[in-house]
DNA sequence: CGCATAGTTGAGCTATTTCAACATCAGTGG
DNA sequence: CCACTGATGTTGAAATAGCTCAACTATGCG
């Protein structure tokens, strides 16, 4: 419960507040590789991942676009549940994770209630909005090796951190195939500005990074 | 003024407080071609298209993607101005245009003072957000006849109806090249499913256009 | 232990870009 | 009113980035 304090949209709320939102919700465990919603799918539901990790993402002819993966506690088909539209996406389980879900009615009363919430989740929309403008300046403006440092980059933690890796995630955030992700690595690893394990990397040359990745 | 009406954001405003909008706002007149904000600015005022045509756009190594092209009265650079950030992208005017421009403080009030306001941007700010999984899409998922029979999809009013349609503008909406566009507007045609004019085209046959853009 | 999943590497392919030359049009100034 | 100029669009030929296909390796899970 405290990790759901740390979800900017419920750190507002007071404890009775938070207390009558996990009443109303449903706890949902999801295997890995389920389903969760999809764009068949009116917004009847808001959606709060309290622990694993869900790909939310668009699919058409077969090839697959990630839009974001969350893998904190967050909120997610915010958009949808707010106006009772369909979901414009798909969003899917990639491990074991549980979500707590929210009939949209309950979710519209909260905001009625509290102006303030509604502010956060106008935070968080623009949050969504200037990171969908940085999937598609990806998409659109950068070249593969361009995509995969600015990838690494946004992973990034401190200094010399080993940091995990998963070379189809990549490929499907960035727009990319596994094949070419692996090889922007090895070229990567060639130019000494990573090291590279199996499932993690190790950024060597943060300067040479950044610069590759604009 | 009452076309400022048909905007969903000021819409539900009384006439005292559009009036009051209004007395804030400065109307500002940019000839074609001036750029209106830029990522180094922050959002520090709010912009209101009236009369014109606006393209919000990003750019790196020369190259441009539109996010999004505003040409009947609407409200652009929304979320950095809610959350004082920086501006994700550029936003320039397509030709002549009248922009008012709200200063953030004073559009932080108009939110505070009616949550039913915040509600209305709520809504905008989902539909910013479908309209960019829907560029992502188009970006990512499809080749370049599907984007382009989408994309003169999006433009298309009524069966038989002459469709301005300007080239550059389409490729820099679509990630395409004006060259590229260019050509898959003459496959169109020689495949009979559209007649086509230098600054315009003429669906002939919407099912196989359809077909086409998905 | 075995099998499905994830990653690597090479070779050839192809959709789109790039480059170049040309055509057409709209607006401007004489 | 017409000539000039810059912007926009068209078409062809060549270049190329990234994809597809294929074969192989490593891994981790049941």
């Amino acid at each position: 419960m405290e990790d759901l304090r740390k979800i900017p949209l419920l750190s507002e709320l007071s404890e009775d507040q938070l207390k009558k939102v996990l009443s109303i919700a449903t706890l949902k465990k999801y295997p890995k590789g389920k389903v969760i919603f999809t764009p068949s799918q009116k917004g009847e539901f808001f959606f709060i991942l309290k622990k694993g990790k869900v790909k939310v993402f668009k699919t058409a002819k077969g090839k697959e676009q990630i839009l974001k993966v969350f893998s904190k506690p967050a909120i997610f088909g915010e958009a949808a549940s707010f106006t009772g539209s369909y979901f414009p996406a798909w969003a899917e389980s990639l491990e074991e994770s549980e979500v707590l879900v929210i009939p949209r009615k309950e979710f519209l009363n909260l905001l009625r209630e509290d102006p303030e919430i509604g502010m956060k989740l106008l935070a968080v929309m623009a949050q969504r909005l200037m990171h969908l403008t940085g999937v598609i300046e990806n998409l659109s403006l950068k070249d593969a090796l361009s995509k995969v440092s600015s990838y690494i980059l946004t992973l990034y933690g401190e200094m010399g951190e080993e940091i995990t890796f998963r070379t189809n995630i990549a490929a499907m955030e960035l727009g990319l195939t596994k094949e070419t992700v692996s090889r922007m690595l090895s070229k990567l690893k060639e130019m000494g500005i990573i090291e590279k394990n199996r499932n993690s990397i190790k950024i060597k040359d943060l300067k040479a990074l950044k610069e590759l990745s604009i």
